[in-house]
RNA sequence: GCCGAAGUGGCGGAAUGGCAGACGCGAAGGUCUCAAAAACCUUUGAGCUUAGCUCGUGUGGGUUCGACUCCCACCUUCGGCACCA
């Protein structure tokens, strides 16, 4: 046995010393100002808190934590804040398998989460922690809507609204995915239902503004397509000859096919179609509109599915020919785009093409298609010249489709219109676990909103599930019955609660202003911080938080409440990780970080995550891999706390290529940590370690440099793994924490070695390595390239055609 | 069907016009040990007539003195959207 020997590293000691330590000293508390540094708003998006984090929580906080650390110690005054998205569904599921009380239910795993947080070695300021299931916050949820409903923002409408089977309730459009409820994967049906809904529509063009936001431009292109503007026309097509001043809109991208139409198709729930049905077709519509009710969404959108339709009975008149054109009932024709009904070209449209061949109805061709081949059996969707179109023969369409708007609104036939995908956001949850609607009905004076001054409209704690459908608050009398708070005479409470995504939406300013009561937040706060520096977390919130967020922070800046019309200028999307070729989850493939972070520790844990692989393009996971980190972090620890046995004055050459290699390695770091490249960034690290332990066992460099070179080392590895290089950083005579230092710096003129290594090739090959001056010119860099025994061999019976020179790095001899 | 991203050793990945395979895993051999583990050292893309040479980044073409990198076409995988008129 050495006699010397040093302590191991032992990280379950170390980690829970430091955690402890950092706590109590408050060190990732955030001042709203600090003279001479510049505040920064690291934001990771907030977990719903289902039960304990799992390892794919880790991949999603901890390289975030990495980054504001990084921030932190470049100078910059950092906030970095978390809590808990605890509203919603599994909370009250939970309530419902196992009786266990929603709240109780959510603050125990509330309880686990800051644990668990902490035992990652967050760098969390939770003195600005929050909870949206706690009145507190959930109250401004009310205010807000409150203040939407006074503008006029938030409005009620019956309608058919998404509805979700299993988890009883409706949902937004944007939480339908193929068909399917987002949350459980159940088949959404339509149901007729009176809800409330966010007027998000209103801001479709501005959202799809996007140029001054850094983000991912695969989020901003998926964001594009959900809010899906498209240009075109309304045209009228007159119905008097059933209807008294009755007519059909359509919506039309194609007003240049207008001649070619030989039908209409309005939606089942078409509002005029019951008006103009003929007693003949009666029987068959009606049942075809009853029976386009109970198909599931998914299958009647399915675009494999034939079209089906019915004939009304009844025509129209195309404004532009006076054709009577026939009206039908089809259900591939979708109420809540455009206008609910469509014209049929079937020449120049694929569905409708279907919807002709299959009934029978004629197919004419107004635009000529270039070639002539296109035209067989389908639609021709190309460009080409206009014929059978009257006046307006010969024309290109893209020309036409200008010329015939024209004219449609000069006769006033209709006019120019854009439309969009997005629908507004319906809000209302026939659920309990949410913030309460704060909408009082009353028989005398109809919908009363609460008076702000009677906020929050508590959720009551004992409350029946019984999943029927109708929200469980129903079920409560006392919080269903209440008084006017107009007249005053007794009516009842709105018993549907928000969407959960509203609680986020905002939550971000929160952060900012954690203490204020009597206002959400105080403007010198927002100040301070607003808008949110880096926002990190994963792409499927795409179209629902991400989408919500920017809706909300337009509508709360034409409110007066905040001044930015963008909360996160920047973006960064983690990636997936997987194992065994799956994705990792609670149920189907779980990956538990305690038997790791007992085996090996947090920081082996959070730095093997980081290492995997870019951490935008997502990692896999491997059991063994995780040795190599462990490894690694014992390296370092080896060489930085085993003790001094350096000489005062060192190998002047040795000494010379270790500066240079330092400053190197500080650039490569600092470049990659900058831009999320931890992997790079670790395997910079790791080559740093090895070229330290080489000298290490040689004991061949003066002393100085060794330990500036340990601290370097140290404080680079900081933001990943913060509680080992806390420890190391202490024991080699620091009494400051790690984390409050700066990066290391780097200085050019090191990196720039003299000697340069110029690559010789032959006819695009290499064939000689020369080490020579990085002064050298390029006739002397023909010159020595030429002079190469190893090159010359190859040159042998050829003639020299041209010689290529790249400046410093290369000789390029083209010969044959 | 449409839009987007990606395809490199046994594996995770690196290199974005100039030495392909950094860094790590795994594997093989060695040192230490009674032995094992750990640790450390060496080797590790394939092939060949092995001081060296040839081939090699999904497939096929192209641009270039030079291509993993740029262009065209195709194949595969993964994401997103999908009867949007």
């Amino acid at each position: 046995m050495e006699s010397n020997k040093f302590e191991k590293y032992n990280p379950s000691v170390i980690e829970d010393k430091w955690t402890f330590k950092w706590e109590e000293d408050g060190i990732y508390e955030a001042k709203n100002n600090i003279k001479g540094k510049e505040n920064y708003f690291a934001l990771s998006m907030f977990p719903y808190p289902s039960g304990n984090l799992h390892i794919g929580h880790w991949y999603a906080f901890a390289p975030a934590d990495a980054h504001a650390r990084f921030r932190r110690m470049q100078g910059y005054n950092v906030m970095h804040p978390q809590g808990f998205d605890s509203f919603g569904l599994p909370a009250e599921n939970a309530a419902i398998e196992n009786g266990i009380n929603p709240s109780k239910w959510t603050l125990e795993n509330i309880n686990n989460f800051r644990k668990e947080f902490r035992s990652m070695g967050t760098s969390y300021d939770w003195s600005r922690e929050i909870v949206t299931s706690d009145p507190e916050y959930y109250k401004w949820n009310q205010h807000f809507f409150l203040e939407f409903y006074n503008k006029n923002l938030a409005y009620r409408s019956s309608g058919l609204a998404n509805w979700c089977p299993k988890d009883q309730t409706t949902l937004a459009n944007e939480q339908v995915k193929d068909g399917n409820c987002e949350r459980c994967g159940t088949d959404v049906l339509k149901k007729e239902l009176p809800q409330w809904f966010f007027r998000i529509t209103d801001y479709a063009e501005e959202l799809l503004e996007m140029d001054k936001i850094n983000w991912p431009e695969k989020i901003k292109m998926m964001q594009r397509n959900w809010i899906g503007k498209s240009t075109g026309v309304t045209i009228k097509f007159n119905l008097n000859e059933f209807l008294i001043d009755g007519y059909i809109d359509t919506f039309t991208t194609r007003i240049d096919t207008i001649f070619g139409v030989t039908f209409l198709v309005l939606s089942p729930e078409h509002k005029l179609l019951k008006s103009i049905v003929q007693d003949n077709q009666r029987d068959s519509v009606y049942s075809y509109i009853a029976n386009a009710g109970r198909i599931s969404e998914i299958e009647r959108t399915s675009t494999e599915r034939d079209k089906t339709g019915v004939f009304t009975g009844a025509y129209c008149i195309n404004p532009m020919n006076d054709e009577r054109v026939p009206i039908y009932v089809g259900d591939y024709v979708l109420a809540s785009y455009g206008t609910g009904a469509v014209m049929g070209v079937p020449a120049h449209d694929e569905r409708d093409y279907s919807f002709a061949e299959k009934y029978g109805l004629e197919i004419r061709t107004v635009v000529k298609p270039q070639d002539k081949l296109n035209n067989i059996g389908k639609a021709w969707i190309g460009a080409g010249n206009l014929i059978n179109s009257g006046n307006f023969n010969g024309l290109e369409n893209n020309i036409a489709k200008n010329s015939i708007a024209d004219f449609i609104e000069k006769n006033k036939f209709g006019t120019r219109t854009t439309t969009y995908h997005l629908r507004d956001w319906l809000i209302s949850r026939q659920r309990y676990w949410g913030t309460p609607i704060p909408i009082v009905y009353c028989d005398q004076c109809g919908t009363v909103p609460v008076p702000f001054d009677q906020l929050p409209v508590l959720l009551p704690d004992n409350v029946e599930f019984n999943p029927t459908g109708k929200s469980p608050l129903t079920l409560n009398e006392e919080f269903l019955y209440t008084t006017c708070p107009k007249c005053g005479i007794e009516a009842i409470r709105e018993t549907d609660t928000m969407d959960t995504f509203v609680d986020s939406s905002w939550y971000h300013f929160k952060f900012m202003s954690p203490d204020s009561k009597d206002v959400p937040f105080k403007s010198k706060d927002l100040k301070n911080w607003a808008p949110i520096n880096q926002y990190m977390g994963g792409a499927e919130h795409a179209v629902m938080h991400l989408l919500y967020s920017r809706f909300f922070t337009k509508a709360l800046r034409d409110l007066q409440y905040v001044s930015i019309s963008e909360p996160y200028t920047k973006l960064f999307n983690q990636g997936m990780l997987i194992k065994d070729h799956k994705k990792i989850s609670k149920r189907s493939n779980p990956l538990n970080p305690d038997p790791v972070i007992k085996k090996y520790g947090s920081d082996t844990l959070r730095s093997y995550l980081m290492f995997l692989g870019p951490w935008d393009q997502g990692g896999d996971w491997s059991d063994s891999g995780i040795n190599g980190i462990y490894r690694w972090l014992n390296r370092v620890w080896t060489i930085c706390i085993s003790g001094n046995k350096f000489q005062i004055d060192g190998d002047e050459k040795k000494d010379e290529n270790l500066v240079i290699f330092s400053h190197k390695i500080t650039k490569k770091i600092l470049e990659d940590m900058e831009v999320f490249k931890f992997n790079t960034a670790i395997a910079t690290m790791m080559e740093y370690t090895n070229y330290l332990y080489k000298i290490y066992e040689e004991s061949k460099i003066s002393k100085k440099l060794w330990s500036e070179s340990i601290s370097r080392l140290v404080l680079h590895i900081a933001p990943i793994a913060p509680y080992i290089s806390e420890e190391i950083w202490r024991r080699i005579g620091n009494n400051d924490s790690v984390h409050l230092q700066n990066v290391p710096k780097y200085d050019d003129l090191y990196i720039i070695s003299e000697d340069i290594t110029l690559v010789i090739q032959v006819n695009g090959k290499v064939r000689d390595q020369i080490k020579v001056s990085n002064a050298i010119q390029e006739d002397e860099a023909l010159r020595i390239a030429g002079e190469s025994e190893k090159v010359r061999k190859f040159l042998v019976g050829k003639t020299i055609r041209k010689k290529i020179y790249v400046e410093g790095k290369l000789v390029n001899i083209v010969a044959n």
